[in-house]
DNA sequence: GAGTGGTCTAGACCACCGT
DNA sequence: CGGTGGTCTAGACCACTCC
């Protein structure tokens, strides 16, 4: 007797209260009503209202306190380093226009190191693009992005223009997880000049190894990011 | 008919399963039994099950394919920047023996923007901690933390010699959500004396703040970490 | 088609919080 | 104490993936 519907009704409810959070219905620091009380609202059972306000939870936007009850917490910083993947959201975020320049694609046999961590033999090959992405036509990221050919699973470099990630979604390999390291450096002549900064200018250098859902490493990128032009954030939680 | 127990059924099949993955008795890219097959060995629900795994899932540890099976991915970083809050931890990790001193703690008025981003009045007082962290000795990390003195409770400035996070937990006000800004930047001269390092060395900038199982702003943090004692990391993933 | 994880229910009892 | 979230069960059916 169930109906056709795209989303679960976890999803729905989560949604609903996702909505009441946002247009202010619920306002930081209301508590919600008991977890029964939301059951019979939403006329489910109470196990879904629980998953629902779980992802709430794991995302910022509810607090939970044993033997008292749900609160609405402070919103959480979205577009932060830990949980999106596009840089053209956070540039976009930040106020900015997106757009980006493809430098150079080339297939070439991965270096010891890359074949180590995109766990391949040297007589494989990789493609390797260059990019730089610009926030209201300031360069702001030069980056070095490879992926195993047979992740890519085509030769055509066309492709490329896209994002990446939308790429390695069409071949099946949907990025979900992500490593990335973090070292302040200063500009050498090179960056300097692709970034238009000058020589010593303070950058942020993000060496990561991106995973689909299988856990198979499947791009590894070397990213230089302009200090001044937006944030970098990063949600911490304990654990 | 249930037996006195500290860890909930979901804890210790969560613990059990981590056990396997740890000792080898589950290699990476192992297939897991079933859900009915594990509520049966562990003489569970499957529900139970469910929620055990979602926390190795969530940690990276596992990963699902539906209609298909579960599996051992690669270990995630440990002691990384989205899910470690102790520097303590991360230094050890990495091979250094972690010690710290303080350098000055004083009670003084907020200024305005911290006044903004501990939601106080500025007539309320914040204890302010100058301490340098050291990895065998060296120093590594220059911090100032601010914390009101509403959400210590107390004067004791002796207290303020053990771990910030661990006062704050004494306090009634365990950190368990942060939000970090990291910025690349050079050392100027008074923090090139601080860390002993050279004058326009890069270094990674933090702005933190941190807040408690309420949603409240419990304490302000500027970090000045030096770039090449240990890689500082951000596991990240997809929304 | 067989096997897997994904969703959902209805109900029970436990453990903690504030008054 | 009453109210809240925390844990757990047994069972049902759905949706996807592989062979």
């Amino acid at each position: 007797m169930r109906r056709v519907r795209q989303p679960s009704l976890v999803e729905q409810v989560r949604t609903s209260l996702l909505e009441d959070i946002r247009s202010g219905r619920l306002a930081v620091g209301d508590k919600l009503p008991n977890e029964y009380e939301l059951a019979d609202q939403f006329a489910v059972s109470r196990a879904t209202v629980r998953e629902s306000i779980q992802g709430l939870l794991e995302a910022g936007h509810l607090t939970r306190q044993r033997g008292n009850g749900t609160f609405v917490a402070p919103a959480p910083s979205r577009h932060a380093l830990d949980t999106t993947v596009s840089y053209t959201a956070m540039i976009r975020e930040a106020g900015h226009e997106p757009s980006e320049t493809v430098l150079r694609t080339l297939f070439r046999a991965p270096t010891p190191t890359e074949a180590d961590r995109l766990g391949l033999t040297l007589d494989e090959r990789v493609v390797e693009v260059e990019r730089i992405r610009f926030g209201d036509g300031r360069p702001l990221i030069y980056s070095r992005d490879r992926i195993p050919e047979t992740v890519l699973g085509t030769t055509d470099t066309d492709l490329l223009g896209n994002s990446l990630y939308v790429v390695l979604e069409w071949a099946g390999h949907k990025v979900t997880r992500a490593t990335a390291h973090l070292k302040p450096i200063t500009a050498n002549a090179k960056i300097a000049r692709l970034l238009q900064i000058r020589p010593r200018t303070p950058l942020l250098h993000i060496l990561q190894t991106d995973h689909d859902a299988d856990g198979r490493p499947v791009m590894l990128s070397d990213e230089w990011h302009v200090a001044d032009a937006f944030d970098l954030i990063v949600n911490r939680r304990a654990p």
